[in-house]
DNA sequence: CAATAAAGTTAGACTTATCTAACAATTTAT
DNA sequence: ATAAATTGTTAGATAAGTCTAACTTTATTG
């Protein structure tokens, strides 16, 4: 019944969830240096998606999450957390930039990918004793551009 | 000095470079078809690319990408292939949904992001032979959240 | 070659999301 | 407890991107 959110909806949940950081009730000014959007964008967003019962709040007053709005704000965190993941423990990249990227990938991203992102994720750190050592070889490929013979050596005695 | 394209404006420019196969000119028709959008909007799309010098496209003609429009659209279209092949090559995602999804990520990948995860697509191809046997052993494992005791044994062995 | 079909454009409406300016409520501090 | 500062809202403007309807140009074909 949930009709999709936009982006920027999708956004403004996720602040609620992760300023409130599960429990506490949030300010609107908040959520605008948050979001880096002006206090009337804010209140025209919490506007409608309470329209929608997915936020409870009342004028001058704080905002919080219905637990639908929760689902939903869940949601697209663990879209974001899985992206998140990937790109810093697989593709090496500093966090910021991973976290910028996962902002904006995670509204875009389809169910099955979010899946398959947080499997791939999950198995690499499976391994006993953290990441396999075919990663810690891709590191190396990232700085040098090239295999190391031993590698090379191994993967042909496999097949 | 170009303007960063908006994603609505990148899929414009990357239908182009698409229809034409690189060199032929195309029609607005074609677009439409392929953007799912009406006329109008790609009349209207092209009148803002034309005036930025992104595209060619003269009354009821043919469309054409100028040389840095081609530089962009080709930009997008690394993109859109770095996130593809990732996510069939490596997250054994259905070419569709793989296509899909890399043509919504397309515009909001970082080029650190896209360069990494062009890197990774080449480190998986480059064993000699093909994929390396952890992806096959990271495939079995999408299909039965299982490892294999062998895999296992053999990553303890390395450490 | 004239009639019709197909392709393309223009004009204008609508939606979403943002902003600024002005005003109202609430909180803080004197 | 009242003045000042902070917080929040309302109203209205703007920008991007889409659409429909009406019109124009180009292409097709009998």
């Amino acid at each position: 019944m949930e009709a999709k959110q936009s982006a920027s909806m999708e956004d403004y949940l996720e602040s609620i969830l992760m300023l409130g950081e599960g429990k506490e009730a949030v300010r609107v000014s908040q959520m605008s240096k948050a979001l880096r959007v002006k206090m009337p964008s804010v209140s025209s967003a919490l506007a409608k998606l309470s329209q929608e019962g997915l936020v409870e709040h009342k004028r001058y007053g704080r905002v919080q999450l219905t637990p639908e709005g929760e689902r939903v704000a869940e949601d697209v965190f663990h879209r974001h957390e899985a992206l998140r993941h990937f790109l810093t423990e697989i593709l090496n990249i500093d966090p910021e930039t991973a976290a910028g990227d996962a902002c904006k990938m995670e509204h875009t991203i389809s169910p099955v990918t979010q899946q398959k992102l947080a499997k791939f994720v999950e198995f690499v750190n499976q391994p006993p004793e953290g990441p396999p050592k075919w990663l810690k070889i891709f590191h190396h490929y990232l700085r040098r551009a090239k295999l190391p013979e031993e590698y090379i050596a191994r993967c042909l005695k496999e097949d």
